[in-house]
This record gives structure tokens, C-alpha cells and sequence, in this order.
DNA sequence: CTGAAAGCGCTTACAG
DNA sequence: CTGAAAGCGCTTACAG
């Protein structure tokens, strides 16, 4: 492959001559310039990116850490993060971390001796020791779809309690009373128990008893959990009229099983979801949810973590995008039924 | 950050030593080595892959290029793809083409210029110009749910066209003689034509007449085209029982207008799909398709690029992975039945 | 405007 | 076993 020296001697100039060209190129007469253009041409010059992050300490590399790329919220907010970067000249190395500490670690080590300018962090809690790794290695970072009160990292995510509030505040609206909730995991603080206290707080604040032991069941947000949540739920609490579930896949999940035990949907029991995957469209029924903006989540924290980049003052610590949530034909409006 | 240098200081040592320990640490006295071990500790010292990429002229970095990592689909290969790299330690740059070609040249500039060892190509036909830039660019490149007859560059995929001949077959096998197909695009080869040309096949192997005008219709893979298509099919052949469709989500979309319509599936039509993602699964009624083994053709291509780049000999130049029918719920088998 | 030189952070023969 | 030196491919003051 050629070299900066290749050019230079094919163009009968110096190689700083080359690089002025390349990077001020007003620098250059323009009889030089268009001889060394023509030169970068002929022997197909690319510029090598690792000299030159050596010199300049940038190379314009991003790092992303996600759990799993193959699940489709991720999916779907990783292409907003690569679109950003792409809009802002960057590139991205992705990892999988199965929420794995041993992988992330790993992987992080490697992305910071590949240099990258910085990293979106994504889902999990920062707990402290991912706190102390995160500043020993002293890169950038921001996170995406989780956030940390302790510690002062920008992030990009929902109002999470809020969520959890305004579905069951909108269940209750339709005319439900009996609702009951398929949380996400204990240990998780951030999707998990925010979306359930808000769940909660909603239905205090209408006055609507609620016990917990027999409303909630959990799962890690995936359709078999739904499934099977859905199932411990119905057999401690067949009264129910509404669900809640803090995934689009666990609502897919409880209403298959809905359907294999005869129960109507949205006749019998109303399902509303959360997130709002592509999935939630193209199921049948089509499925009412939580609409979270997965693929602006992304690009955001991408582009937050840029303005931390650029060093254009700091950026806002924490950043709550908008949900909504998007009707379709799992939840009915049971006002005015007698039961 | 600490450099080489610093290291070398605190432990009193040269700096040529600090990299013997790091790159052939029995060649260095233990005593010594402890010495550079501790210091590399106390300083978080991690070594600039950037200099020692500019020397070994490897980055241990892979490219990839997929039309889009939210298209659930690539979203699976591209987990196998990631898994693959993890294991042999590499790392990702991926990028986005949505089959663009400006897109797609410009992040093989950017991506040759931070030096990949090699990159996967996904999806699209290597048309003449696009076999000229791989060709410019020096890179060793493999081919992931695509080929190329004309050029040797090594591929991994599934036989479409045989999977084509399956799904037909298949249907077949279970009583249906008026079946219909939802293909891809004409001007998709790969996965568009082949899988045609199979389902027609089955079609004159078994002496059933079919006439392509009224049996074909033709979507760009989306729950949208689906829909629609199936639409137009039902319009002119609305004596159809069977329809493939080559992708999942084209028949999920086609179930939602057949939904719509008061079609029942499969009790009126019965449905087949192709890919197997993991939507297949979650929709209801549970969808019947031929499975790709999305995650192997995703790990295999990236295990064969590394099998270049390692120079073990030449690579088989054509894989083909095998593929399966998945019985769920949207075919019904109706020998016997009486039309 | 242009070129020679120093330097980015490493590795690798080459002496000793 | 160990260190000094050259070099990977660039950029950037510094002279001229």
C-alpha cells in the first residue's frame, strides 16, 4: 500500500507538502496541489488513521457497550447511535456484554487501547466498581437508557416512573380496576423497579387498592418470561381485567398465554406493553404500548457524548425523552360496562 | 495517560524491556518482570494500540458492512459476527449502508484508512463496480447471505434456491396444489430470485401448473410490502390455500391482511415464511417457516474471514449452511380434505 | 509557500 | 538478559 513517501516522491515534493494538502490545503499553491492530488490518485493513497491518532490523540472511534445487539430494543437504538456518529464523522466499535462484568471489562480495556474517544454505556447501573473502572481509565462517557444519581455522567434516557405511571394512569382511564403488573427484575433500578413504583404511585393516587403479592409477578423482559409471569398471575389472580407488562416481548409473551388458555384479548383481559419494538406492530392482535423513542435514545447519548467531545461546555447531566403512549387493539375501554 | 516511557522510569528499567515483558515476558528475569508488572499497575498503564498497530501492521479490528442493524434479521447475524470476533479477539467496526453505495464506499474509506484487517460484506450482490472497489482497497473480504459467481471471494449463506424448492415442497406435501408466493425484489438475485426459481421447481417437479402472473407477487422484505402484496395476490387469486413468503415479516403481513379481510389462518390459508427470526415465534398464530441458521451464517463469515487472515490456506470458496422447515401453527395439512 | 527535523508510542533486530 | 537505535506513517512548529 502507499504511503504518504510514495506520493511525496511521485509528486517531486516534500511529504509535509502532502499533508498540507490533505489537511490545509489553501496552504498549498495550486500547481502542487493538484500534482499531488493527482498522485493520491494514481496510487490510491489512503491516509493511515493510526499515525495520525498517534500525533493528534483522537480517532474519531466511538465505543459502544450494549447488553445484546440481537434484541430488538437494542437494535433499534444502536442504528440512531450509528447514525449519529456517522452524521458526525465518527465510527463505532460495538460490544456485547450479556450484562456481564468479566466481558465488559474486557472489551473495555481493548476499546481504550484502541484509543476511542469515548463510550456510550448502556442499561445497567453504574455501580461503583463500574464507577471506579470508568474513571481509571478516563475516557468520555455517557449513558444510554440507564442513568446514576450518585455519580455526575450524562445520560439519555425515559422517565421511567413516569412510564410506569402514566400506563396504569391510561388503563384506569379506560375503565379498569383490577390491573395487575409484570415488572422487570428486582435488581434492576432502572427499568425494573422505577416502572413499577410509578405503576404503584398511580394506583394510590386513584385510590385503588392494590396488593402487591397478588398483582405483580416479575420477569427479565423477554417473551418467555411473559409467558410464564403471565401464568403465576392468572392462577393467584383470575379477577384481573388489565395488564401491564414493562416489555413489549413479556406482553407477547402473557397473551399468547391468554390465548392458549382461552382468555379473549383485549375482550376479556386488556394488554398494554412497553417500548414499543417494531414487533408491537406487527403482532396480532396489534399490540397498545408504552412508546418508548428507542432510536432517538441513541442517537442522542451519541450526540451528547460528542458535545463532550467537542468540549462546548458541559452538557446536560441528565436527559429525559418523551414517551407516549401509542393505541392499538389490546386494551379495551370498559367504561360504562357493568361487571 | 501513562506511555511506555513513564512505565519504564518508575521501574528503572528501558523501555524495550516493558515491551519484552508485555510481548515475550520469558525472555526478561523475574526479577524484573515483577519490577515492570508492578509499575504497569500502580500507573494503569495500558499499552497504544495505535503504535503498535503502525508497526505490526494489524489492528486486530474487523469491518462490517450490513444494510441495517435494526432489521431484526441482520440484528441476529450480526450477533454471530460479534461472538466470532469476540472469541478470537478481534474488535467490530460496523456500519449501516441501507444498500447505499455512497454510504457503503465512504465507510470503506474510512474504515481502510483506521487499517481493519478485513471486513464481511452483507446482503448485496457484488456488482462489477463494487468488486472493483474491494479490489482498490486491498482488504480481504468475505461475503455473509450473499455471493458472487463471477468473482472468487468466499461467502457463507443458506441455498435459496433450494430453500425455495423446500418451502414449495413442503406445501405440497401437506395437500395444497393452489399456492402462491410472495417473493423478493427482481432486482435482489440473491435472496429475491433464487428462492423463486426454487419455489418454481417444486412447482413443474411435481406437474402443477402455475401461472406466475397470477401467483407472484414481489416485496422488499417488510411487514408493509406483506401486507400489501398480499392484497394484490388475493385480489386476482382469491382460490388460493397456500402462500410462502421469503420473509417472516412478509408473511406476518400478509396474515394481517388475510386478518383483516376475515381470511382465516391457516383454517382458509395456510402460510409459510422464511428466516426464522425470532419474531416467528412471538407472533400469533405462531408462524411456520423455513429457518436460516442466522447466527452461524453471522459467526461462520466472520470465522472465515479470520481464516484468511491467518493465511491457512486457501478457504472454502462457498459455504452453505443448512436450513429447516420450523412447524408452528400457520400451515394446515389438508390431504384429504375435500375442496 | 515549502522542506527538514522532531516527535507521537510502540516493536524489533542488533550489539554487548 | 538488556539497552540504544531505527523505524512504522503521519503532523507540526520552525526556518528560510
Amino acid at each position: 500500500m502507499a504511503t504518504i513517501k510514495d506520493v511525496a516522491k511521485l509528486a517531486g515534493v516534500s511529504i509535509s507538502t502532502i499533508s498540507r494538502v490533505l489537511n490545509a490545503p489553501d496552504k498549498v499553491t495550486k500547481e502542487k496541489r493538484e500534482r499531488v492530488l493527482r498522485a493520491i490518485e494514481q496510487l490510491k493513497y489512503h491516509p493511515n488513521a493510526l499515525a495520525r491518532g498517534l500525533i493528534h490523540k483522537k480517532t474519531k472511534t466511538l465505543g459502544i457497550l450494549i447488553p445484546d445487539i440481537s434484541n430488538y430494543y437494542y437494535a433499534e437504538m444502536f442504528r440512531g447511535m450509528e447514525d449519529a456518529a456517522q452524521e458526525f464523522g465518527h465510527n463505532i466499535i460495538i460490544c456485547n456484554t450479556d450484562k456481564d462484568k468479566q466481558r465488559m471489562i474486557s472489551a473495555l480495556r481493548s476499546m481504550k487501547e484502541k484509543q476511542i474517544d469515548g463510550f456510550v454505556f448502556t442499561s445497567e447501573p453504574v455501580y461503583p466498581d463500574y464507577y471506579d473502572i470508568f474513571n481509571q481509565l478516563g475516557m468520555p462517557v455517557v449513558l444510554a437508557s440507564t442513568q446514576s444519581l450518585e455519580y455526575a455522567i450524562p445520560s439519555v434516557k425515559i422517565d421511567d416512573e413516569q412510564a410506569g405511571f402514566d400506563a396504569a394512569q391510561y388503563l384506569i382511564d379506560c375503565g379498569h380496576r383490577r390491573i395487575a403488573m409484570i415488572s422487570g427484575p428486582h435488581l434492576d433500578p432502572i427499568a425494573g423497579m422505577s416502572r413499577l413504583q410509578g405503576f404503584m404511585r398511580a394506583m394510590r393516587t386513584n385510590e385503588l387498592d392494590f396488593d402487591s403479592a397478588r398483582c405483580v409477578e416479575f420477569g427479565n423482559y423477554r417473551y418467555d418470561d411473559g409467558y410464564a409471569a403471565m401464568e403465576r398471575l392468572w392462577n393467584k389472580n383470575p379477577e384481573l381485567t388489565a395488564l401491564f407488562a414493562a416489555s413489549d416481548e413479556m406482553a407477547l409473551g402473557a397473551i399468547y398465554f391468554l390465548y392458549r388458555s382461552g382468555i379473549r384479548v383485549p375482550d376479556q383481559v386488556s394488554v398494554l406493553g412497553l417500548d414499543n419494538t417494531r414487533i408491537a406492530s406487527m403482532s396480532l392482535p396489534r399490540l397498545t404500548t408504552v412508546a418508548q423513542p428507542i432510536y432517538e435514545i441513541g442517537y442522542k447519548a451519541v450526540r451528547t457524548l460528542q458535545e463532550v467531545l467537542d468540549g462546548a461546555g458541559p452538557p446536560t447531566l441528565r436527559t429525559y425523552l418523551p414517551h407516549q403512549i401509542v393505541t392499538r387493539d389490546t386494551v379495551k375501554n370498559v367504561n360504562g360496562e357493568i361487571f
